[in-house]
DNA sequence: TCTGGGGTCCTAGGACCC
DNA sequence: TCTGGGGTCCTAGGACCC
């Protein structure tokens, strides 16, 4: 019989600003979010101390990556608006982002785990999952708290990331990643939750349907429409009820994690799909008027992504493009090439050829780019072409930039 | 002066092939 | 000429996550 299944969710406490408070320790306890350009960074003052940007200073569309938890206290989170955020917290510090820092930091956190638990899969920058099983059976409880080694073992790690980071985290044990994931935001920061099979109805069921991680405004909006707030109601909820508004696949899934279940493996490797840049402007830039300026953007994204692919040794057969226009409104086009590229030549072309087939009319505030379709350079995939196959889209010409009716 | 940037996965429809 | 099922590839959009 093989031992239980135990999974950790590792979660970095706010993790982009406690990284910058490591910088600048007099901001500890202050209110301070992350978000900020070079422009914000702190520059000594007139007496020779650090002279911080408050949010107050702030102009442009940027949002709030990270808040303190002094500075959540103010009702400002993360994705949060900079410019709404001031009008909150008109005192509260603004640090730049500053992402080579944190990847640094997050690597170093990594390596701390592994150290101890091998058995890792990367969740992105400030988090991951740990598969706890083996070194749990390992480690054998005491008769009053059979799950006594299992805990040593987290805090153990706990502790390996401070050594190695003087950072803090908040882990979640749980039989699966579904319930660890929950199981890491009941104490935050600094903490550490088992959540045993048996705790389900008790801790799990109060908590509101979006504390499922794969639940999102959306749904959650649909499942409160329909008269279901937390996840106990859904665990009640008909099966055949669920497939009926939410479609098989999710109707299913959302039964199964209500009743806590999730059999999905901690992946230790997985391979990159797709690489994208894109860029939100200062101002909403017209088609025409803004003809040059979108050039350059589009070529400086075009090189941006063609670095990327060459410092990665792939090349990439679908190259696609998104905008965004004024009110939001989102398009993107995708086209899928002959063979693998990777030149900035070759990438401008095809992010050219996107281009053309949108309707310019309004204007813009976002530009970006994306390579799909990813091989190793050594393996250029090639493939009929989608001219030959009549898969792709009627060629329109017109130059760039300009209004063009679409279709 | 609403709403970043980098991702993954899913759905749905059309073209095409067998 | 019509019907049709299954499978793949491609595109576009959307939900969701960190």
């Amino acid at each position: 019989m093989s031992a239980p299944r135990w999974i950790a969710h590792l979660d970095m406490d706010a993790f982009y600003a406690s990284v910058e408070l490591l910088r600048y320790p007099e901001l500890k306890g202050q209110p301070v979010v992350i978000g900020g350009r070079r422009e914000h960074q702190p520059r000594p003052g007139a007496d020779g101390r650090l002279q911080f940007a408050r949010l107050r200073d702030y102009t442009g569309r940027g949002v709030i990556t990270t808040a303190t938890y002094a500075a959540r206290a103010y009702g400002v989170r993360s994705g949060l608006g900079l410019m709404k955020a001031a009008a909150l917290a008109p005192d509260c510090v603004l640090l730049p982002v500053d992402f080579e820092a944190y990847r640094a930091a997050s690597r170093a956190f990594k390596a701390a785990v592994r150290e101890i638990a091998p058995v890792i899969e990367d969740r992105g920058i400030d988090e991951i999952y740990i598969d706890l099983s083996e070194l749990a059976a390992q480690r054998e409880g005491v008769a009053h708290d059979p799950l006594g080694g299992l805990k040593q073992l987290a805090q153990d790690i706990k502790n390996n990331v401070r050594a190695a980071t003087r950072l803090s985290c908040s882990i979640g044990l749980a039989p699966n990643k579904l319930l660890a994931k929950i199981a890491s935001d009941l104490d935050k920061p600094d903490g550490l939750t088992l959540i045993r099979p048996e705790d389900l109805t008790l801790r799990i069921w109060p908590l509101p349907a979006r504390a499922i991680n794969g639940v999102g405004p959306k749904a959650a909006q649909r499942l409160e429409d329909l008269g279901v707030q937390t996840i106990g109601e859904l665990a009640a909820c008909d099966p055949a009820w669920l497939v009926q508004r939410f479609g098989k696949a999710y109707g299913l899934w959302l039964h199964q994690s209500a009743h806590g279940l999730d059999e999905r493996p901690v992946q230790t490797h997985s391979e990159a799909v797709s690489i994208s840049h894109e860029t939100t402007f200062e101002r909403d830039l017209h088609a025409v008027r803004d003809k040059a300026e979108l050039g350059r953007i589009l070529t400086a994204l075009c090189e941006a992504l063609a670095r990327d692919l060459a410092r990665k040794g792939l090349v990439a057969r679908t190259i696609g493009i998104k905008l965004r226009f004024e009110g939001f409104k989102t398009v993107t086009r995708d086209q899928t090439l002959a063979r693998g590229v990777q030149e900035l030549a070759e990438i401008r072309h095809a992010a050219g050829l996107c281009l053309k087939r949108v309707d310019l009319s309004l204007r813009l505030r976002l530009m970006g780019v994306r390579a799909a379709g990813l091989a190793p350079v050594s393996s250029r995939a090639t493939g009929p072409s989608p001219e030959l196959r009549g898969a792709a889209p009627k060629p329109v010409t017109a130059p760039l930039f300009e209004p063009t009716n679409p279709g």
